[in-house]
DNA sequence: GCGACAAATGAACCTCGGTTAATTACGGAC
DNA sequence: GTCCGTAATTAACCGAGGTTCATTTGTCGC
């Protein structure tokens, strides 16, 4: 666990969540960040036709916030949600944000997050930009070994960025 | 100026570009912090079918550099080239990082520079997963209203997602 | 002006995912 | 076991983008 989890875990307030619950909604105002004690969550956009996108699925020892929520104070891009009960820890990022002013190795602990998390979004970013659904499904499957028994095909074609029917086609061509 | 951009200005090594010329190569070593002086580039990924997908376009102003280069040393996962002559500033990350270990004020600068590239991707993995080509196109016309005088329709459409003659469909799409 | 090359558009056909709806498979509650 | 509700699959049709190739437009060098 790196430094900054330990901080998150150490100085956050936990909440235990049920499957369903959601932890902050799109257009809420929540600058926490959150830690995935245990359980496993799903990030994800509603568009405007009621569509459902899911950013990332989040298992345990993962760390999640709206970025635009975290740093300017803005309104959620996504909703986060739990699919399975768990326990997520919360710590505003003002206050690390602010602490980090002053505290060169708190300061590194958020830089290392940070890249930590610029790395993922650059690796989720080249996957859209340049892959087709079947290989992100692949992809998804391979990250995640046990995803196909922890949620729901549905949830795994917003993912993918399919719909459902499209993601049942998929894998029938897979098979063969 | 943000402080992160003051500092690879100032610290930086400068390099001046002809239209067409890479900055890095998909593949290379280059653990470079890039500042654009002056010009015009575009970051991108070439895939195995030799098909080219355009991340960002990167005008005056714009810094970038690989993710997992800068911060884990691994080969780029992208491109950069220029598209008009102009004027980059190069700074090795490494530096970067390590001074901030000792120098708080860096490493807020570093921070702030993070938050700014996870806010950026953010946004564009919202648009590539919730939104259509013609929506995406919207917004890039919206977002840089000289890009159509300064970039090939090829390019627009790499950036777009999808291929040149899709993007002149589009286009009369929207005339009416 | 002309000629040559690249860029953009247009047309014809194909493929794949979306849409809608019907069918099948699964999982408790009883 | 049956019943019921949900999830997953399948099928039929449509539309948008891909592919290929031809045509037009634009832009230089001269």
């Amino acid at each position: 666990m790196s430094r900054f989890q330990e901080l998150v875990v150490e100085h956050g307030r936990e909440k235990a969540l049920d499957p369903g619950e959601h932890v902050f909604s799109q257009g809420d105002s929540d600058s926490n960040v959150y830690f995935v004690k245990t359980g496993l969550l799903k990030a994800y956009y509603i568009r405007a036709d009621g569509k459902e996108h899911i950013k990332s699925f989040l298992p345990e020892g993962s760390i999640i916030g709206s970025m635009v929520a975290l740093v300017d104070g803005d309104a959620c891009t996504f909703s986060l949600q739990a699919l399975e009960d768990g326990v997520v820890v919360a710590l505003p990022y003002a206050k690390l944000e602010l602490a980090a002013q002053n505290d060169v190795d708190l300061a590194n602990a958020l830089i290392a997050f940070l890249s930590t998390y610029g790395k993922r979004k650059e690796r989720r970013e080249y996957e859209l930009l340049s892959l087709s659904p079947e290989d992100r499904f692949a992809i998804l499957l391979e990250t995640m070994p046990d995803i196909a028994d922890r949620v729901s095909q549905a949830d795994m074609a917003a993912y993918v960025g399919v719909t459902p029917q499209a993601l049942s086609r998929i894998k029938r061509r897979m098979a063969k």
